[in-house]
DNA sequence: CGAGCTTTGTGAACGCGTGCACGAGTGCCT
DNA sequence: AGGCACTCGTGCACGCGTTCACAAAGCTCG
């Protein structure tokens, strides 16, 4: 298990498809599935089998023809592959709705992602406590990275602290970023961000939506009364 | 009317750039910016300038050569094509953590998905407010579906209970889902849903961690970090 | 031990989206 | 009025990702 063998790149529409293979292997070994085939994988996470197989592929042959995936292993050689063979602490910016909510969103931590700390510029929300972590003033952002070695951090502040959270998350040492403001943020190459904007993805259903309905409003202003 | 006919289909790629592109021209707007160009415009939105001028290209020519777009009919032609002219009550199923943070965030009704209730299928969570909306049971989904006029509902259950919401929502008559579930939804065709899964992001990044970082671990047993 | 069924792994074709280059239209300045 | 600078709109080529089809490989059973 050396980890000198030199990785191709797996493609960006795989990584992204990988964490999804992993929830539903875990969710199958937990009921006691030891083998899946390729076929079986794709019904429970809503894509083709072919795929499955070539996303698999990349990771190596790890299956067994005419048998299919051995769960446990496949998802070793997931979790080897996505780096998730430990656990990455996070640290939050942001202690305001939004960074409460994933402070105390059991989810991460669950996932491998527990929160190690959040900080706020605001002092009146200093040293309350969200999901078991107090918060803390930003300024200690560097010694919290540091000294917990966190790589990783979540904007979850307004959008017009976003890129000032950003620039002391960079300085800080960490070098991903998980952004929730509706801005995007400039970093220094190298520094790898993500972004994910709720109202977004609203907006796109709203297109779908309209296209559905030609434009039919469904609390038009002009003609039922939409109270409160 | 036969919604189909009248607007060619825009690619979903498009699609999902035009919110972004919305959200930087009102700033524009407030900032009294009357006029901008595509390559303004792309560096505002971290892409490049063909892509954009294509882009809006999708929706017509609604740009002055030599000049550039006009920010006000850009953003009413772009509200037009995503349905944004009038508001979009949403529902929330679930009133845990994730739910509460989502009425409690302001982000939806500020950008036109006010959230006109929330319903929750645990008896001792009915009756609290959250965000100024009073949890109710989720048996009056029907009712408040149809009395608000409401389209589209957001799964914010935890896993187990997230198809039940699905199917309860479909079945109240809401045809868009978005789903902040770690589960693949069975839904009837017709039904559009999108899928948020706050973990599944921050395991794309541990990949990219992983692959710079070559797999040394950060918290557990690690060696010393790259310090670059 | 071989036939037949099952399932993986992958080369190749296809389609969509991106990036590029350039023609076309507009405003400004002399 | 004419030239020039600017920017949109778009046809086209390229590359990535998806899909398909099929050969290779393993298991089971008679």
């Amino acid at each position: 298990m050396s980890p000198d063998r030199n990785r191709r790149p797996i493609p960006d529409a795989t990584v992204s498809r990988l964490p999804v293979y992993l929830r539903i292997l875990g969710e199958q070994r937990d009921l006691g599935v030891d083998s899946i085939s390729s076929d079986r994988l794709a019904e429970l996470g809503g894509v083709n089998a072919p795929k499955v197989r070539k996303d698999l592929s990349y990771l190596g042959s790890y299956g067994t023809r005419g048998v299919g995936y051995e769960v446990e292993y496949l998802i070793f050689q997931i979790q080897r592959e996505l780096g998730l063979t430990h656990d990455w602490p996070v640290v939050i910016v942001g202690a305001g709705n939004l960074g409460q909510a994933l402070a105390g969103y059991g989810g991460f931590g669950e996932r491998g992602f527990p929160v190690a700390a959040i900080v706020d510029v605001d002092a009146s929300k200093v040293g309350s406590v969200l999901g078991g972590t107090r918060v803390r003033p930003v300024d200690e952002l560097p010694q919290i990275v540091r000294s917990k070695r966190i790589n990783i951090g979540v904007v979850a502040t307004p959008a017009s602290a976003a890129q000032d959270a950003a620039d002391r998350l960079v300085a800080a040492g960490v070098t991903s970023i998980l952004n929730f403001a509706p801005i995007v943020l400039t970093v220094p190459a190298g520094i790898e961000v993500r972004k994910v904007d709720l109202a977004v993805e609203l907006q796109i259903l709203s297109y779908y939506e309209q296209r559905r309905t030609g434009g039919a409003a469904p609390t038009a202003r002009a003609r039922s009364a939409s109270a409160s």
